[in-house]
DNA sequence: CCTTGAACCTGCGGGC
DNA sequence: TGCCCGCAGGTTCAAG
């Protein structure tokens, strides 16, 4: 579920909420995640007022009024609740949060892939978690060039290239193959191999999905809250994941004899694609 | 250095 | 109905 994306629609979903709210009381109810909750991680949220929230890659980064930062990661299946006053917690909740208002933000992960974790303002982008991040890719600091440069000294297929976070941050395998898709460009490309136009048709793929897909989960936002607290859960409409066999958009052949949409296993994770528009 | 593959976890759906 | 298998949107570490 989580990339850039539904990331960006959690932090969104999450500051009206968390914002200049006071931290009443923080429990942990595990040892931790992918790594233990270091010692101490619910004593230094409590009495913290939140500043904002902002994210980077699939990082959440809570910012608190001590110029420290609670740094989030949803891993393959975190969720972030906002539970009414009185919330009990539930299998799988690993951290919960009561506000100064009653309301309770859960951190809910069944497979523990996630991470929460503090680190000082200051030093965030010293932070092994961050320091060789690459550029977000809706920000100007990425463009067909910055993207070309990433790419070019690759020899793994340009799928496996877009998930590596040092490339370009937030991308994962679900819009890795929706953006090659767009483009028109074959998964299975070593990377390197890339010409000038075609990183630059990639490029903007890349931009234009996660646009549209943070587009998509803020309009959704809304509705979903009205019947859960669950931030950033949506039913995305992909055009190529998760549809093999299926007709690619545009094609005319027959799927009968084409086979449709294609699934392949690149780095031991699945890409999708049509391998008519992507030649 | 680079690249690949396995490991970390739980839950779910499909096939038998 | 139940069991077994494969698979799942991420990151990291070891080994080649």
């Amino acid at each position: 579920m989580p990339e850039l994306p539904e990331v960006e629609t959690v932090c969104r979903g999450l500051e009206p909420v968390l914002a200049s709210h006071v931290i009443a009381k923080a429990v942990l109810h595990s040892d931790g995640l992918r790594k233990p909750f270091e010692k101490g991680l619910a004593k230094a949220l409590a009495g913290r007022t939140v500043a904002r929230i902002a994210r980077r890659a699939k990082y959440i980064l809570v910012y608190l009024d001590n110029s420290k930062i609670l740094v989030l990661h949803l891993g393959m299946s975190g969720r972030i609740l906002i539970e009414a006053k009185g919330y009990k917690p539930q299998k799988h909740d690993h951290l919960t949060m009561v506000l100064d208002d009653g309301r309770v933000v859960v951190f809910n992960d069944p497979r523990r892939f996630g991470m929460a974790f503090m680190v000082d303002e200051a030093g965030l982008e010293n932070d092994p978690a961050f320091r060789e991040l690459g550029p977000e890719p809706l920000s100007n600091q990425f463009s067909g060039p910055v993207l070309a440069a990433g790419l070019s000294e690759k020899r793994t297929p340009v799928k496996v290239a877009l998930l590596d976070q040092h490339v370009v941050a937030g991308i994962g395998n679900i819009y890795a193959s929706e953006a090659l898709f767009l483009a028109g460009i074959d998964p299975q490309r070593t990377a390197g191999s890339l010409s000038r136009p075609e990183t630059e048709t990639l490029a903007k793929a890349i931009r234009s999905v996660l646009t549209k897909a943070i587009k998509a989960g803020g309009s959704s936002l809304k509705d979903y809250r009205k019947v859960s607290g669950e931030l950033g859960y949506f039913q995305h409409h992909f055009t190529v994941y998760g549809r093999d066999g299926q007709a690619c958009p545009g094609c005319t052949c027959d799927i009968s004899k084409t086979g449709g949409i294609l699934k392949i296993p690149q780095a031991g994770r699945s890409t999708f694609y049509c391998p008519r528009k992507q030649a």
